[in-house]
RNA sequence: GUCCCGUUCGUCUAGCCAGGUUAGGACACAGGGUUUUCAUCCCUGCAACAGGGGUUCGAAUCCCCUACGGGAUGCCA
């Protein structure tokens, strides 16, 4: 048997719609599932919109998404060239094969292709069998000489050696034409597979890049993780027929074939999206996790080549397992880095209601600042002896006001072990400084 | 208008092909618990076979019709 050659073409618009994003994957996976190859194609016809930019957007998501092509840009093979707007040659041959069929003929300054007129038998590997018969002639030529996307489309996969076509539901009913196409040249039709589409959140119709979560541009900014965002759009559409959701690339692409790709259209729900992202970012190493976290902080001016290793680390351990995404990390763990860190108003608000918070740090601060070890063990029992102190079993009464005073925050990890990370110097420092600003 | 495809909790889905399930899981939501706190963790609850007809002892599952949704019908891709 021949090898599987799969490919995505998409066209440059600038934006790399999510959409788009999972056909590609979809046609990824059925490639590195089977061994066979994938191609990579720009559609960049259109002079107007395909700039270098545009192109760049799309191979920074591709790479981004981990999917790595076979041939293409960047990546030549021996069915190049790779971009539509380079293959007018091999367009125009074809065209004259078609002519001298007798299948192509001018009309008002076009080129129309010849139709059978019989019914299109497609075994679709998702839907099954589809009929369908084109009954009109159709432009393949525009009248100013450039050829259709029906028209390219077919040449290129066939002149491509492309096996399976995986592509969006909206080309199912386009398929009889290229069906046609492909019998004019008297080529072996491709195994079809049509996917279902991204629809809205919310309204009708199909995700368009104007909807919130529909560009793969969005979850980089937001520093959502590829691997998350992978294994949610393969979710989209896709199932391992077990209960399983959060999986590695490994486990899909061990479980990946046609008879789970689902045949109604699926609605992105970013929440469910935003759950996958934070489970991918539990199960990171830590290393890893702080390899991530790393330039996030960085950016936002919180970390610098002086800061300490050992204390970043010991930071990323805290937040990793609590955190729910790398774009909430420089606020989940600022104070860590910052000793200028804002007061939640909230927060002061609150505990004021019981007292004034800056005795309890007064109280915390006499307990804490004589203690030689700044371990766990031995600030727990400076909180118990200032509990028994005043009488109390236990030192929780102290703890959101103690919390307070050096995170400025009403949460975060657990208060012990972040006591410890940050330093007895620190905790002193900003015991002192809670207590004069308040 | 015509043609093609689809329809299970609010959402993603398992089950359908090979008819018998208390129709399962997850997100979200609600309640409870753990925790000094929290964006962690655990438990519970809520909630669906689009409608109608047929076949059958028995239908989410097979057949037909209707409704609804999506797509195609471009000298866009």
């Amino acid at each position: 048997m021949s090898e599987v050659r799969v490919r995505f073409a998409p066209s440059p618009t600038g934006f790399f719609h999510i959409g788009s994003a999972r056909t590609a994957l979809f046609n990824w996976l059925y490639a590195r599932k089977t061994g066979g190859k994938f191609v990579l194609r720009i559609e960049d016809t259109d002079k107007e919109r395909n700039t270098p930019e545009a192109l760049q957007v799309l191979l920074d998501g591709m790479k981004w998404l981990g999917m790595d092509w076979d041939e293409g840009p960047e990546k030549d093979g021996e069915y190049g060239p790779y971009f539509q707007s380079q293959r007018g040659e091999i367009y125009d041959k074809h065209l004259q094969i078609l002519r001298d069929k007798g299948l192509a003929y001018d009309k008002e300054g076009a080129v129309f292709f010849k139709v059978s007129d019989k019914p299109q038998i497609i075994e679709d590997k998702v839907r099954g069998r589809v009929e369908r018969t084109e009954e009109k002639d159709f432009v393949i030529y525009r009248s100013d000489g450039s050829p259709v996307f029906h028209f390219v489309n077919v040449v290129d996969d066939m002149t491509m050696g492309i096996t399976h076509v995986i592509r969006g539901e909206d080309h199912l009913s386009n398929t009889s034409k290229h069906t046609e196409l492909f019998k004019a040249f008297g080529a072996t039709e491709p195994v079809f597979a049509h996917i279902p589409l991204i629809l809205k959140q919310s309204g009708p119709g199909k995700m368009s890049k104007r909807d919130k979560g529909a560009l793969i541009e969005e979850y980089q900014d937001k520093q959502f993780l590829p691997s998350a965002v992978r294994n949610y759009l393969c979710l989209l559409g896709w199932s391992p027929k077990d209960d399983r959701e959060v999986m590695t690339i490994d486990e899909i692409l061990e479980e990946y074939d046609f008879k789970g790709i689902q045949k109604g259209s699926a609605k992105f729900d970013e929440k469910k999206m935003a759950f996958i992202n934070t489970e991918h970012l539990r199960q990171l190493p830590l290393e890893t996790f702080s390899w991530m976290a790393s330039p996030v902080l960085n950016e936002a001016g919180l970390i610098d080549e002086d800061t300490d290793e050992d204390y970043f680390q010991k930071v990323m351990m805290l937040a990793q397992p609590k955190v729910n995404s790398l774009d909430t990390l420089a606020e989940y763990v600022g104070y860590f880095f910052d000793d200028d860190f804002a007061y939640d108003e909230k927060v002061t608000a609150k505990l004021s209601k019981k007292g004034n918070p800056a005795e309890k740090v007064a109280e915390a601060k006499e307990a804490l600042e004589g203690l030689e070890n700044w371990t766990e063990k031995s600030v727990e029992g400076a909180f118990m002896k200032l509990a028994e102190d005043q009488g109390q079993e236990k030192p929780f009464p102290w703890f959101p006001s103690v919390r307070w005073a050096v995170s400025g925050a009403g949460g975060g990890p657990d208060l012990l072990p972040l006591l410890v990370v940050l330093g007895k110097d620190k905790v002193v420092a900003r015991f002192e400084r809670a207590i004069a600003q308040n």
